[in-house]
DNA sequence: TCTATTTAAGATAAATTTGTCCGAAATAAG
DNA sequence: CTTATTTCGGACAAATTTATCTTAAATAGA
């Protein structure tokens, strides 16, 4: 469904958020550890991130990354991966033509396009702010 | 979404469901052509469907492809896609987490599982019969 | 200023997926 | 039986994704 670099961008920008509510920067280290990333590749992602204007990032000795708090209530899932994954999981066609189209449909469109809107709803309605909650309070999980 | 060895076995299944329905067996040559897909991949692709007892295959001079006419109704879309890309897909962790599990939720378990129900739903509930007729009448395309 | 620490960036490598090639096996037809 | 045609099977190759390594740049603190 996602690849693994938006798995890894996903799970670390929600430990980031969690971090960033309690007022604390988190180092690269810490979040691949947390996240269970290989760390390199999930610097690789951070540093996407960072250039989509998503998260905060900071050289030098106490620094790392963190979220402005007054930011996490408006980033979306959706923001999350289309900065990583683009936007052909939500536009693109299920059966991989060039175009998805209504007016020239694959087989499957009318049954897929319902699929894709619900997946794009869902992610645009659900919020880095709900989900950094829910990891906060215990409720769920990043590692298992 | 799905791989591209899937997308192109939906596409050549749907094809061939088709042909089959006229009482035609048809080359691999003309499939991938109809499909649009690599000639020497889609081999490989039609192989493990027709191991996977989804199509049957013939060898030597007027051999090709086809679907038994009974089984088009029977086959769903659903059954594909597992034959090609496994079960992931249908029960895997949204944020790739070993194991899904609402015991031990990630943070988009919640939200997750209903996409993922949905598309395992559709896809049980798509009969190679109908994506066949709507190609047959016109209604759909496999090429743009 | 100097040093230690941390992220940035680009090159490189490994793994997986996608795609090709070629000889073998089956089989229809002359 | 021989030949031409078609799928089968395995090895091989290219492309993409995932992952690593190394050096540079920033920066906090001694
Ligand atoms: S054309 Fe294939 S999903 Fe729309
Ligand atoms: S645990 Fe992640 S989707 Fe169920």
């Amino acid at each position: 469904m996602f690849s693994k670099a938006c798995e890894y961008g996903i799970k670390a920008t929600i430990y980031i958020a969690v971090k960033s509510m309690h007022q604390e920067r988190v180092s690269l280290k810490e979040i691949a550890e947390e996240v269970d990333s290989p760390v390199a590749f999930t610097a690789k992602i951070l540093q996407s991130l960072a250039r989509h204007g998503i998260i905060d990032s900071q050289k030098g000795p106490t620094g790392g990354f963190q979220i402005q708090e007054s930011k996490i209530d408006a980033i979306t899932l959706h923001q999350i991966v289309h900065a990583i994954d683009g936007d052909n999981i939500f536009n693109g066609c299920g059966l991989g033509l060039k175009q998805c189209d209504a007016s020239k449909p694959c087989p499957v469109h009318d049954k897929f396009v319902g699929i894709r809107d619900n997946l794009k709803s869902m992610l645009h309605n659900t919020s880095l702010y709900e989900l950094a909650t829910g990891l906060d309070i215990g409720l769920t999980h990043l590692k298992r």
